[in-house]
DNA sequence: CCGACAAGGTCTACC
DNA sequence: TGGTAGACCTTGTCG
């Protein structure tokens, strides 16, 4: 390898600091977003327990690398349906930074959901009829451990529905860098959430770019990743 | 080798 | 009632 080949390399993070290069990146990249946006949306014709398997994703991944949920789950395996407390903690011990507490939120979402839909997680989601209201259902139920906005619209995305921003470091940097919105680098409230949320959705339609594209593409700007 | 830093936040307790 | 610190806690990467 020659040092002359440098400038084909990527290096990310990329900083965009024009709207014009958003319009550049995205047509750049737009077959492959598509690409993974269609493999979301077959997501939602699988069975139950491999919609329960994403949401177990969820809450795997935040705070966390997305490479800490994707062994997380291969790791849960088989026992994701079935095992006690204390098995689900055993097999994420050593492969997952926060093992007892998500171990913990794995196990007492799933009895949750047990109890209160029988796991029948599709059923669940086609009985509402609002948006805002089926990320709710998620984000603020008590029962749903380790599932704020952030991964409920995670959720919703990977099972195949659109619409929903999702606000992680990455995308709050970004928005913050081109100014579309004022982000204090901490958290954000639910209230902060769906407001930036709002206008994240008026940006992209000011460039002309969908919201859910947009958003997978600034966080491959950011990270040089297409992932979930 | 080693310290710094990032990794797709959410929960609980307490104002 | 709504907002905010502190806890959770490990692994990989980069200089």
């Amino acid at each position: 390898m020659s040092s002359s080949n440098k400038l084909a390399i990527p290096r990310f993070p990329i900083e965009i600091s024009d709207p014009d290069d958003l319009i550049f990146l995205h047509q750049l990249k737009k077959d492959e977003i598509h690409g993974r946006l269609r493999e979301f949306e077959k997501k939602f014709q699988e069975d139950d327990s491999s919609i329960f398997s994403e949401l177990c994703f969820c809450i795997l991944t935040a705070n966390s690398s997305a490479m800490s949920g994707f062994r997380g789950i291969e790791s849960l395996g088989d026992i994701l349906l079935k095992g006690t407390r204390n098995a689900l903690r055993a097999r994420l011990r050593g492969r997952h930074r926060f093992w007892r507490t998500r171990a913990s939120y794995i196990f007492h979402t799933r009895e949750y959901l047990r109890k209160t839909c029988g796991l029948k997680l599709k059923e669940r989601i086609v009985s509402f009829s609002d948006r805002d209201g089926l990320r709710d259902s998620f984000a603020a139920d008590p029962g749903i451990k380790g599932i704020g906005y952030k991964e409920a619209s995670h959720f919703l995305r990977n099972i195949g529905f659109r619409g929903y921003a999702i606000l992680d470091r990455h995308i709050l940097g970004c928005l913050s860098r081109l100014g579309v919105i004022d982000w204090s680098g901490k958290g954000l409230t639910p209230a902060n959430y769906r407001r930036i949320e709002a206008e994240l959705r008026n940006f992209a339609s000011s460039v002309g770019i969908d919201m859910d594209e947009l958003d997978l593409l600034l966080w491959w700007s950011r990270t040089g990743a297409i992932l979930k």
